[in-house]
DNA sequence: CACAAACGAGAGCAGTGCTCTTGACATCGG
DNA sequence: CCGATGTCAAGAGCACTGCTCTCGTTTGTG
């Protein structure tokens, strides 16, 4: 299985590699339209029909590049948030969100590529639907916990959720999220939505000559996120309430 | 002034026009990166190296197209708000932000082309960062009547601003912002960048098998957001509190 | 061993942004 | 009124792109 067969197919393999290593590198230094299928033969000393053996359109080689993008900021995310212990839901929470914006910040183009325009006939593949998933995935589970902790206290000032939202929150309470009410669902959307929302703002010079100290305002952003969903806030945090 | 004199000046300004309505059109149905300067000369009838003495490079005319891009969305949002009575801050509110939605949906390809992945290597110019805070300025609009009519109540509940936010504040207390704290600005700015963030969600498809009923999710994330910079809900979205 | 599949190389097509030169035209000063 | 000046469209051309096709050659397998 891992071991391939033929030397053939072990140099295909290592070929593929290489040209996606050399693809990516010219993705992060000059973006997703600079990335050129004929640089990349060039770079590796061969011709470019040659790397359409390997994959038979730039789109391919774009799509392969979009699933490790999908990838590396998936693992970055659950990787912070494994190392964490995990009864610490808001220590978790806050991790994961820097980890993405973290990510973005270090990976710019890449994270262009995965949460930016599309690019110009392209079309998301089904492929890339699943692990887009994966940081949601993350959220979710930290909420998963701090149900099953019975922490959760999502404020109750808040509008309701609408009733078109029921059958969407069915569907997501079986596959991802814990058994919570449909408001805490579409809240928790709502705060995944910002997140990255707020990664590409601060990624796409929205808040240039706005906000200086972002990763101080991101921070904030993501802890009324976590109160908004209904986890415990830090002690520091917490406003003095009586 | 307005008349220009000569008929040169008047056929290059007639011209610059009809470029730019081409160039839109293309840039609407193709994208960004699919606008090609020949296509719009051939469109035009002439030869492509004309178009140079109009616009110098094809990234001029894509910043030309973007500033308009800026104002179209700016002006749609002033227009809604304008059309509703001042006193109704909720309204005015949903309003804005349904007409931020609804331009980027109708124009999905000039939305990502100012607030999504910045083309190749392309650098936003500062032509366009004044057009930019145009939307940011009704909603702090709102917030300033608002302020006025004294019915800003911010929940406390909510974690403070950070140290590091109070000079940004302070510059924007001064030019956009009403005299409200700086927590109220930076939530105010919290849901400038959520609204921009669930649209680009949705365009860019990140809501596909999570939310069927994106105009009611939008809008109750809207709700929501106003609700955490302290205007008051309308009745039929007010929680039961007691 | 023979055959088929996979492979790298090269030529070629249609398209791109952009530059330069050329010749026609309009505008304005003397 | 006429010539100098500046603007204009047109065309050729450069370097680049994605992609296709055809060559021999290499490689793995029946």
């Amino acid at each position: 299985m891992s071991a391939s067969r033929t030397a053939r197919e072990r140099a295909r393999a290592e070929l593929i590699r290489e040209i996606k290593a050399v693809a990516r590198r010219q993705l992060a230094e000059a973006g997703a339209t600079g990335l050129s299928l004929r640089a990349v033969a060039r770079e590796l000393g061969m011709v470019s029909s040659a790397v359409y053996r390997y994959f038979p359109s730039r789109d391919d080689l774009l799509t392969a590049l979009i699933i490790e993008a999908y990838d590396d900021i998936g693992e970055a995310v659950e990787r912070t948030d494994a190392a964490l212990p995990r009864e610490d839901l808001i220590g978790r929470w806050l991790a994961c969100c820097r980890a993405i914006r973290d990510w973005a910040l270090a990976h710019p183009h890449e994270y262009a590529l995965i949460h930016g325009t599309p690019v110009p006939g392209y079309a998301a593949p089904e492929e890339t639907v699943i692990p887009a998933s994966r940081n949601g995935r993350a959220l979710a589970g930290i909420l998963r916990d701090a149900e099953a902790a019975g922490v959760l206290a999502p404020p109750t000032d808040l509008p309701p959720a609408p009733a078109s939202f029921a059958e969407d929150a069915a569907r997501l309470r079986e596959h991802i999220f814990p058994p919570v009410s449909d408001d805490v669902i579409l809240r928790a959307l709502i705060a995944w939505t910002w997140v990255y929302g707020a990664v590409s703002f601060e990624l796409f010079g929205m808040y240039r000559d706005v906000i200086t100290d972002r990763a101080a305002a991101f921070d904030h952003g993501v802890l009324c996120m976590a109160r908004m969903v209904g986890l415990p806030l830090p002690d520091g945090e917490r406003p003095a309430n009586g």
